[in-house]
RNA sequence: CGCGGGGUAGAGCAAUGGCAGCUCGCCAGGCCCAUAACCUGGAGGUUGUAGGUUCGAAUCCUACCCCCGCAA
């Protein structure tokens, strides 16, 4: 009930008849923005997603998490493998008034995008210009910026190109503050216990939780805008296109660390590519018969520290933690997985793996 | 049937057919102004499950359960 009295929007429902809105999203950040518009009177007719891709171990077949809110709530589904003519004409048979696209994954073709009567609107989750893309939240925080936002633009045949509708900025918070076990720290001396709580009693925002973050304001935003749009309130804003920057999309290979850059630089990297690829290197040991293996880094801190190390090279601290040395500073692990093993803290790594002291990774 | 690694003491790992061991943790004691340091001693195992081969199996064979990496 609370949830639908923040939308009092649906009480005073104007007598107009409802626009007909199709919905094309694919993964989680869609979903979010589909499931706040379904308890709105822009409730979609029609949700369109990407076909289901084989995912994980065994390869199964399985549905986007837009197809599972969909099918949950009955909502009329397609899953085009191409937008051809065969889709555009199963799109233009429905009469929509307007599309809504939040990253679907696949590429609409102009004359999809002039279907609706009301054109094609897309949630963009960077302030555009800035950060165009397949990748605009990892952008953001690998570049650390201090705000983000999300716009809602009209979309034209070039990517994140279209003027803009609506944009919302977010201050990024970086100060969530992690509960921790107090019991261990009055033991501590003063200056020992700043410098091993540190970097840890401040947690800085992931890409996961950013991603949850802009959706929702996205949602909201949209949720806003668009009885405006429908009633012509609004006057659509060329983006200055000189400002423009390009975001790619995140493969594999983004994750794996280059030791040469400094430490901050790869803990937002970590925060990056959570929650895929996530971030790894490579170790080589005589108990591995000096194969590589690949370690999978979890979870580090940043650790303020001179040394002369070549960068890559895992050393003890004198807490007697499992650290690694970067360009600048240091990293201590503080969880890490090796391939085909579970995640492990660095401390119980160590017990097995003593070796790897003075290895360099790669 | 997509490819591959793994399951051994509370944790992490050794042991490839012959007494199941190492590091950490835990318990007791010692040393010490003190300690997460150091020393001595101790507890803790049906080697994932079921069956098979063998004088003898963690180890070889068969089936099953569970975990993980690649791939997406």
């Amino acid at each position: 009930m609370d949830i639908l009295l923040k939308y009092g929007r649906i009480f005073n429902m104007t007598p107009k008849k409802q626009k007909k809105i199709v919905f094309f999203g694919t993964p989680e950040f869609a979903k979010i923005i589909l499931e706040k518009l379904m308890i709105t009177e822009f409730k979609p007719v029609i949700v369109v997603t990407a076909p289901d891709k084989p995912v994980g171990r065994k390869q199964i077949l399985s549905a986007s998490p837009v197809k599972q809110l969909a099918q949950e709530h009955k909502i009329k589904l397609i899953q085009p493998k191409l937008l051809n003519n065969a889709a555009g004409q199963e799109l233009i048979e429905i009469a929509p008034d307007l599309f809504i696209i939040a990253a679907y994954g696949l590429i609409l073709p102009q004359e999809i995008l002039n279907i609706p009567k009301f054109g094609s609107l897309n949630i963009h989750p960077s302030l555009l210009p800035k950060y165009r893309g397949a990748s605009p939240i990892q952008a953001t925080i690998l570049a650390n910026d201090q705000k983000t936002g999300t716009t809602i633009m009209l979309m034209d045949e070039k990517i994140d190109h279209g003027p803009i509708l609506a944009q919302q900025e977010l201050e990024i918070r970086n100060s969530k503050l992690e509960t921790r076990n107090k019991s261990k720290i009055p033991r501590l001396p003063d200056a020992l216990s700043r410098q091993a709580i540190g970097g840890q009693a401040i947690t800085k925002i992931t890409c996961t939780e950013l991603n949850i973050e802009l959706a929702i304001l996205g949602a909201d935003l949209l949720i806003d805008t668009l009885p405006k749009w429908f009633e012509k309130e609004i006057k659509p804003l060329p983006q200055d296109h000189k400002k423009a920057s390009f975001t790619r999309l995140i493969k594999k290979i983004h994750g794996k660390i280059v030791w040469r850059r400094s430490a901050e630089q790869i803990e937002q990297m970590l925060r990056a590519y959570q929650p895929w690829p996530g971030i790894y290197t490579n170790l080589t040991m005589k108990q591995f018969n000096n194969l590589t293996k690949k370690l999978k880094i979890i979870k580090i801190d940043i650790l303020e520290i001179d040394h002369n190390k070549q960068p890559g090279t895992v050393f003890l601290t004198k807490n007697k933690e499992l650290a690694v040395a970067c360009d600048k500073n240091a990293l201590i692990l503080k969880q890490i997985q090796l391939q085909g093993k579970k995640p492990t803290s660095g401390k119980s790594f160590l017990n097995g793996h003593q070796q790897i002291i003075n290895t360099i990774l790669s």
